[in-house]
DNA sequence: TTTAATTCAGACAAAAACATCCGAAAATAG
DNA sequence: CTATTTTCGGATGTTTTTGTCTGAATTAAA
């Protein structure tokens, strides 16, 4: 039927988060890398993939540099990027808040009966993600630990 | 862009969970309620709600009863059903697990670098949908602690 | 300067989620 | 039994998300 609870992400997300630690890790050593690598090495479809880089790179998160031999690169700051300055970039801050029911006017004064327990967890979930940094995938991805294909 | 992290509902599982809670406290006096009646007091499409709540009756999370005078109720029993039994009777169960990356192949031996705070921080969320019953949204709402439109 | 390889921009296409329509079957009051 | 009101089932339509195509602009090597 429908799509229900998600925690987990949308299919752009899981894209931009995968591309943008591949792309970290290469840019170690300063090199560029093109959609087409990073569309092979994520497994994800490269024009979309693209597409999707394109806005981030609008937004600041990233270096592009079109022409022969060019592609796209994350320099030193850009590597303390959070996976949540990503969902942020592509979604808006308001999935970081919200009722666990759905209901608008859900709020302190007015909570729903989960109102409480579950704006704690959602907020644990928020944290993980605003500590995790690009940064910290590149050390993993160097000693061998992840993968970013999706199997 | 996309459509990011949800850590809220689809629109499908909104509407389930709010109509739920809405048939099983107006079936506290043993009286039906028909789709009309139920949109209108939850804000919702009246022919989509119907076609949900017809998926829900089929797998038994409550009774409906064609014909005039009829309409969709639930049992003492039925109000026991929790936010996460609708859930994975629309979505299955599989939402309540998955990477927070979405990494396919992560898992307890090939973990990501989020893996096990992730995992911590969704099973509590599991836990709340879990132990949040329709009956317990009955009593709020009998005490007028709780709507169920959007605003 | 030429050429090849790339990003960029905007239109287009396909798939999934969300929502509606219509006629049939069922139930009940009168 | 009849009239009325409801759910049921399947087809259809709309919107959002996901994915593709095409051509122009950009860059650097040769």
């Amino acid at each position: 039927m429908g799509t229900g609870i998600r925690i987990m992400l949308s299919k752009t997300c899981e894209y931009a988060i995968r591309a943008m630690i591949y792309i970290a890790q290469q840019s170690k050593n300063g090199s560029r890398v093109n959609v087409k690598e990073i569309a092979s090495n994520i497994d994800s479809p490269e024009l979309f993939i693209g597409k999707i880089l394109q806005g981030l790179s609008k937004k600041g998160l990233l270096q592009s540099l079109p022409g022969r031999y060019g592609g796209f690169y994350i320099n030193e700051a850009e590597a303390k990027t959070s996976l949540a300055d990503i969902v942020i970039a592509i979604d808006g801050d308001k999935i970081f808040k919200g009722c666990g029911v759905g209901l608008g006017y859900c709020s302190e004064k007015k909570p729903c009966p989960i109102h409480a327990d579950y704006k704690r967890a959602r907020n644990a979930l928020y944290k993980i993600y605003k500590e995790a940094t690009l940064w910290q995938f590149r050390e993993s991805i160097s000693k061998g630990e992840i993968r970013l294909k999706r199997e």
